[in-house]
DNA sequence: CCCATTTAGTTGTGAGCGCAACTATTGTGA
DNA sequence: TCACAATAGTTGCGCTCACAACTAAATGGG
C-alpha cells in the first residue's frame, strides 16, 4: 500500500489487529449460525428473527413498517421475506382496521410452534459459536464496544 | 419465548447483552462501510478486498482458488466478482504456465491506481465507523475475543 | 371540502452469491 | 500406461435483498 500520502492516518498495530480480527470473523460466524438453523430447523436466520419479533409483539402481530425498521430491511426486502413465511404457513397478512394502508404480519399457531421448536437449537448454536468462546469479562467489554459503535452509526 | 424446556440453557443477562449488541450492530456497520466506499470510490467492499489482496501478492497476481479461500468465497462467487473487476479494467485473467487448470487474477496498473486512491478514504471510513468509537483497551479485548471466536469456527 | 403531500406496501429489475452440474487438466495406483 | 480420482474454474439456476417506480390510503393546508 502506498505511504506517499502524508495526510492519511493509517491504522497502527492495535487498531489493525482489532479491525482484521473483526472483519475476518463476522462473515464466517454469520454463515455458521445460518447453516446451523437451516440444518436443524429448515429456516434462515432472517426468518427466525421475524418469528421472534412477532412472538414478542402484542397479539403476535405487527405492522410491516415496524417490522422492517426493527429488522433493518427495506420495505421491499420485508415483503419478499414475508412472502416466504406466508407460503409455508408461519405467518398470515391482515389489513389493519384502523389504517387500511397497513398490513399486519400475524404469527400463526404453526409459526409459533416452529419458533418454539427452533429456539433451543438456535440458542445452542449461538452458545457453541459465540458465547462459549468468550469469558464473562469479554462479553461485557464486547457489549460496551458494540453499543458504542452502534450509537456512532445512528448519528 | 417458551421456558417449558428445562434442558435448554437460555442466555443470561450478560450473554444476551453481548449477543444482541453484536448481532444488531454488524449489519449496519457493514452497510455503512460499503456505502462509504461506493460513494467515495464507486466500488464495493468486496472489490476493495480483492484489490488489496492482489496488491500484496507476488507479482500482483494470485491463483483463483487461493483468492477464494482468502476471501471466504465459493469458486462461483469469486468468478462473478472477478468478472466485474475485469470488465472495469482493474484485473485481468492469465492462464498459469505451470498448471493450465489455474487462472491467475492479475492486478492491472489501473486497478492499482484505483486501490491507491481508495485506500485513504476507506481507512478514514473504518476509523469513523469503528476505530474512533473504541478505546485502546476495547480494541485489545475485541481482537482477543474475535480471534477466539474464529478459532472456534475453524474446528 | 378538496387537492397536494406524506406514508404503507408491492412489484419490476438487477446485483451478489451459494449450490449443483459441467469441462478441462493434473495426479495416482494397478 | 491407462483408467479413475482429485482439483480448478465456469455456468445455470435459485435465493435474498436494494433501488426505483408504482398504487392506495391517510393527512393537512388553503
Amino acid at each position: 500500500m502506498s505511504r506517499t500520502d502524508e495526510k492519511t492516518n493509517w491504522l497502527n498495530k492495535t487498531e489493525m489487529a482489532a479491525w482484521i480480527s473483526f472483519i475476518e470473523t463476522i462473515g464466517d460466524l454469520q454463515y455458521s449460525l445460518d447453516s446451523d438453523l437451516r440444518e436443524s430447523c429448515d429456516m434462515t436466520f432472517g426468518d427466525y428473527q421475524v418469528l421472534v419479533y412477532l412472538s414478542e409483539s402484542p397479539d403476535r402481530r405487527t405492522r410491516m413498517c415496524d417490522l422492517a425498521a426493527r429488522l433493518n430491511l427495506t420495505p421491499s426486502g420485508l415483503t419478499r421475506r414475508l412472502d416466504g413465511l406466508v407460503k409455508e404457513g408461519s405467518v398470515t397478512r391482515e389489513v389493519s382496521t384502523e389504517d387500511r394502508r397497513v398490513q399486519l404480519a400475524v404469527l400463526t399457531p404453526q409459526g409459533h410452534r416452529k419458533l418454539v421448536a427452533a429456539a433451543p437449537l438456535h440458542v445452542a448454536s449461538v452458545r457453541h459459536r459465540f458465547i462459549d468462546r468468550l469469558t464473562t469479562e469479554q462479553m461485557k467489554h464486547l457489549a460496551a464496544a458494540f453499543t458504542s459503535i452502534r450509537e456512532g452509526l445512528s448519528e
